[in-house]
DNA sequence: CTGTATCCCCCGAGATACTG
DNA sequence: CAGTATCTCGGGGGATACAG
């Protein structure tokens, strides 16, 4: 498929849904969550460590959705004290070389934006 | 450089930068703009119509970051009325195919993605 | 036509405490 | 260990009105 046709679906409507599901990806700790996923099954304790500055109460909720979604897979062993692990489904692993690809772009660019922030900032406000 | 690479990358701290980045790019209207600016250049007015339900206030903000983060350059005519024109810069240009990239995975796996949803709901609220 | 300036609301997300 | 349950707060973002 075509980068103009690509282009198309981002903007035609109904891309209501894409851009939900864009939107889910996209937020504060999936692509994080998600590529701290890949090739390994981990629990929840370890993921809690692994990210680093996530609230217990994002990780799990942001966990739940990626379930939910199908993306990632929840075991939970029936021992006690507790063991659950976490682990990405087939469809899950199809996310990771996009959200990579994109985290590539960004890394890539960072020296070009910030140069191109600091020289904005010397024009809006030259006296300063 | 490598998928394994690139997920050192998204989960290394210092990638502080990098989350800012992708926070910015993966906002709710920065993609849609981008996408609406591949391959030609547009005027304001023009943009607001093209991008279905974004407010004047979110285009301008958005426009702002693009145009102080190098992505977008903005043309003012010296006429009256007034006409602005928007333009993708090289950077810019180079961010589409990621994001398009990304676009067509969220496309693609929609049908896969509400079907695991509706099989959640299911599960969950199985008496309702 | 191309924006600023305000007001306001909602919810993403952190902190903290409690439970099976 | 692996979560829920509340409370709270900041700011993203919509609606509206005004300005050059």
């Amino acid at each position: 498929m075509s980068d103009y046709e690509h282009t198309c679906m981002i903007r035609g409507d109904g891309g209501k849904t894409i851009r939900a599901i864009l939107d889910q990806i996209c937020n504060k700790w999936t692509l994080l969550i998600v590529a701290t996923l890949d090739r390994s099954r981990v629990r929840f304790t370890d993921l809690h460590q692994q990210v680093p500055g996530i609230s217990q109460r994002m990780l799990t909720l942001t966990l739940r959705n990626l379930e939910r979604d199908g993306l990632v897979l929840r075991t939970v062993h029936a021992e006690v004290p507790p063991r659950v692990e976490y682990e990405l489904t087939a469809i899950g692993r199809s996310l990771l070389p996009p959200a990579l690809a994109l985290a590539g772009w960004a890394m890539e660019h960072v020296p070009q934006i910030e140069a191109s922030r600091a020289a904005y900032e010397q024009r809006s406000s030259p006296g300063r």
